[in-house]
RNA sequence: GUCCCCGUAGUUCAACGGAUAGAACGGAGGUUUCCUAAACCUUAGAUGCGGGUUCGAUUCCCGCCGGGGACACCA
């Protein structure tokens, strides 16, 4: 199914070719509905390139064709915009249409790439909190989209579950540990014993030898230190499981940094070997002094100790998913202080010849009220499962406030679906690299941009078909009278022209203003035109549109990961 | 010091180089014998500063100012 603007461009095309000109310019949807439904500024590049006056060209477009079929007679306005008004009939039919198709109206990806999401990421024995919600909920949307795009994705989980760390983990463990403590909540064991183990060493000596100690047998294979490691793996990813399940967010595959333990010493010796690294102050180094960007920033893959760090682990990472998963698309969903390293892992990977697309996509952070990084009271990271409690706790407060009558199972439900896709909403609906504010009371509002307020209009729809009490049943016809109909119906169509362009840049937001505009558009709809009290018909009309609005904004919301209430 | 990101109404956020810079919250005013007023309508209010490229710049380039981050063996 083509969209609009595919139809539009496809006929300025041939506008252009009948007025023998170059093929110019672009058709996006107006800027204004003064300007009607779309416009092109094809005279305008055209004028820059030929030297000629933007609206005599623009006549001469319009004088050269005639065959716009779907649109009324073009008009040429302002500099020399040339502004495109659909025929209701054809809106008419199309939103018709999207009723009949389960895609509504979005195009498969024309070459389906095989995608490596990575994304989360968190670190093994420490809490998830609130610095994971943005990688998490952001890597989760982009496959979601991607998916529906009918790209093959494969979501990875490039779990912290092996470094330094572990020299201390484990020295606590065997000196420290309280079984029962670890039996009521694992990672929060695991921190008292790495915090208490920390300031040991701070006043030891002996007992930094020991952890050091500790860390070279577990490097060394030592089966006990192995199988403690094992154990903190397990007891994390438990933890960690139980976050991704309220937030339900699910792996494909979870390979830790442990998992390319044995793939280090081979990278590093075939990296020597192609003359792409070199050994410089007893280090093995990849320079890059021909991108002046990092020409005095050289990425170490092997430290002068022998020992392998996280590029080396990060450049056989790049190794298993080009080769190993076939992957010839790896989106690296991981904070902006890390852009320096993947521009050089980014960078060797070329001079290994690899031609796959790999992005660092990169977003900003989350701040208190303060404007400063969010922290507890104390100082501390926010746990994440804390964050969503609340969440779902406020969700559930307002609820019952606003709609009391509603069952207990009813109440669990709603809260878990309101407060969850509010923090996520929140998250997706602003520019990825923008720092923002968390806000209780903002993400949970019922007005303006959040999640409630579009999970609201979705169950102001179902509320409508409850108490039409009938199923939904397409109509012979759709006709468009009034002009919130057709807005509505227009927006509705462009649902297929806004998905695939989130994965331009990676902008969900785009998509979360699009479903916020479409909530808009239904509510003004909602105001002026009375669905079950208008005759036939209307009525039927207008039902397909309200069940049509129902469709997109539950399909919109589930690419970003939030889920619809039926009632709320 | 070098490099990267960000700077838009009082506040929180939008805007592939396009037309008179959009919303939302907050402020002011209004709408309900009617499908969830959890909504809708009206209204005032902003591109950090200075240059440049362009028919056209919030967007691209240069220089300042302000905030954040990264820069050889942590991840």
């Amino acid at each position: 199914m083509n969209t609009f603007q595919d139809l539009l461009t496809r006929k300025l095309a041939e506008a252009l070719a009948a007025a023998s000109l170059p093929q110019a310019g672009a058709v996006t949807p107006a800027t204004d509905p003064r300007f009607g439904d779309y416009q092109t500024n094809a005279a305008l590049v055209l004028a820059k390139q030929l030297g000629e006056n933007p609206r005599a060209l623009a006549q001469r477009i319009l004088d050269a064709y005639d065959r716009w079929d779907l649109c009324e007679p073009p008009t040429i306005a302002g500099a020399g915009f040339i502004n495109f008004t659909l025929r209701p009939e054809i809106i008419a039919a199309r939103t018709a249409e999207l009723l009949r198709d389960a895609r509504l109206g979005v195009a498969p990806a024309e070459s389906p790439r095989r995608i490596v999401v990575d994304f989360g990421s968190p670190n093994v024995a420490k809490p998830m909190h609130v610095g994971h919600i943005r990688s998490t909920v952001l890597g989760d949307a982009l496959a979601r989209i991607a998916i529906f795009l009918g790209h093959d994705v494969i979501r990875d989980n490039h779990l912290g579950d092996w470094g330094t760390q572990f020299g201390m983990v484990i020295y606590g463990w065997k000196n420290l540990l309280d079984r029962a403590a670890l039996d009521r909540g694992a990672i929060a064991e695991l921190v008292r014993i790495y915090k208490e183990t920390n300031e040991k060493v701070a006043a030891d000596p002996k007992v930094r030898e020991a952890v050091r100690e500790e860390l070279v047998k577990l490097q060394a294979g030592d089966p006990e230190n192995l199988s403690i490691w094992k154990e903190t793996v397990d007891l994390s990813l438990k933890e960690f499981e139980d976050a991704y399940q309220v937030l339900d967010i699910h792996y494909d595959i979870q390979r830790g940094e442990s998992f390319y333990n044995d793939r280090l010493p081979a990278v590093v010796e075939r990296l020597l070997n192609s003359k792409i690294a070199e050994i410089s102050e007893g280090a093995v180094c990849v320079f890059f002094r021909d991108i002046p960007e990092l020409a005095e920033k050289p990425a170490i893959i092997r430290k002068s100790d022998g020992g392998f760090n996280y590029a080396t682990t990060d450049v056989a990472t790049v190794d298993y998913r080009i080769q190993d998963l076939k992957a010839n698309t790896v989106w690296l969903v991981v904070g902006a202080p890390q852009i320096l390293h993947f521009k050089q892992i980014i960078a060797i990977a070329r001079r290994e010849g690899y031609t796959a697309d790999l992005r660092h996509i990169t977003f900003g952070s989350i701040l208190g009220e303060d404007r400063k990084l969010m922290k507890t009271r104390s100082g501390e990271n926010v746990p994440l499962r804390d964050l969503l409690d609340e969440a779902v706790q406020r969700a559930r407060k307002i609820i019952e406030e606003k709609n009391p009558d509603l069952s207990e199972p009813e109440k669990i439900d709603i809260a878990q679906k309101v407060g969850i896709g509010a923090v996520k909403y929140y998250d997706l609906s602003q520019y990825r690299m923008t720092d923002y504010i968390f806000s209780w009371d903002r993400m949970l509002s019922f007005q303006g941009n959040t999640a409630p307020y579009l999970q609201n209009a979705y169950v102001r729809i179902r509320s409508i078909f409850r108490k039409a009490g009938q199923e939904f049943t397409a109509p012979a016809q759709i006709a468009l009278g009034a002009p919130e109909e057709k807005t509505l119906a227009l927006r509705l169509c462009q649902f297929a022209e806004v998905v695939p362009t989130v994965l331009n840049d990676f902008r969900p937001n785009v998509l979360a203003n699009y479903l916020f505009e479409l909530a808009n558009s239904f509510h003004a709809f909602y105001e002026a035109c009375p669905v079950l009290k208008s005759e036939e018909p209307a009525r039927g009309s207008r039902l397909a549109l309200c069940e049509l609005t129902a469709r997109v904004l539950a399909k919109g919301l589930d690419l970003l990961g939030i889920k619809v209430p039926e009632k709320m």
